[in-house]
DNA sequence: AGCGAAATGCAAATGCTTCTCAATCTTGAT
DNA sequence: ATCAAGATTGAGAAGCATTTGCATTTCGCT
């Protein structure tokens, strides 16, 4: 509720974002969700605040917070994009094959490997994407 | 030509996989290749040595291949996905954010890493997706 | 050569995402 | 508060890469 949230709404109106009833309902859903929904999940969640949104919205405004740095999108392997709130510090993700629960974590080990091997091959990341998929140890 | 590769196509028939003309072809043009094409590429350039092969077929092959053990899928940002045999040794990929060229690289340390962090979540990893993103350094 | 199962081409169908467009909101200025 | 100008929206059509249904052809074994 009272979330201290970096990317609050006075934040994306001062980025020229303009603040929209159905864009409230979709960031209401992104601060919520703790599962990286679908653009789907988000959309059937979003109508329960307010039944006027569409599909065609929630993929708008997922497109307009990424660019804006508010939301991340992640393409993990099987269907759609997994969206979630990126104001939290970056992390990588790793996928239970067998329930599609996603575990976050950060190894800032692995991230300076990765730096070391694209200094290595003359190239400067930009950004990487690291995600383990596996199945609980038993 | 004469290649010495881990799967020929007498591997693939003793693993019940039929050798057809199209196949072939779609093999041939994976052998060839080293820049990790789309299947509309290996589409084209299968065409040139049987002119026959439909965009079904390379779809329909491809999956088979990669159940197979022969070919790897990688689905990198962007458009589709981008294919390549999967013969050699394990590695991961840097795409040139500028040309698209894709640089193979392995880091033993990180893979290590990655078991490390997984096993302290509680997961044995199956298998991992690392992509590095970037420009070349001036 | 002959058979049955598997593979193929074509075209239609998917699934997710994006776009088109007329109608409706937001916002900054009055 | 009110207004005008431009941004945003809903609904459905369109896009794109990939998959599938089905009649026909081909492979691989006898």
């Amino acid at each position: 509720m009272s979330n201290a949230n970096t990317h609050s709404e006075l934040d994306l109106r001062a980025d020229g974002v303009r603040i929209t009833r159905q864009r409230l309902a979709i960031l209401h859903v992104l601060r919520e969700a703790s599962d990286h929904p679908r653009a789907e999940d988000i959309l059937t969640r979003a109508r329960q605040q307010d039944p006027s949104v569409s599909q065609a919205t929630v993929y708008r405004t997922l497109a307009i917070l990424e660019k804006a740095g508010t939301v991340q999108r992640n393409e993990f392997d099987g269907a759609g994009a997994r969206f979630e709130l990126a104001d939290r510090q970056h992390h990588d993700h790793l996928i239970d094959l067998d329930t599609g629960v996603v575990v976050e974590f950060h190894s800032p080990r692995i991230e300076q490997l990765q730096a070391e091997i694209a200094a290595e091959l003359g190239y400067d990341i930009e950004r990487h994407r690291l995600e383990l998929y596996g199945r609980k140890s038993t």
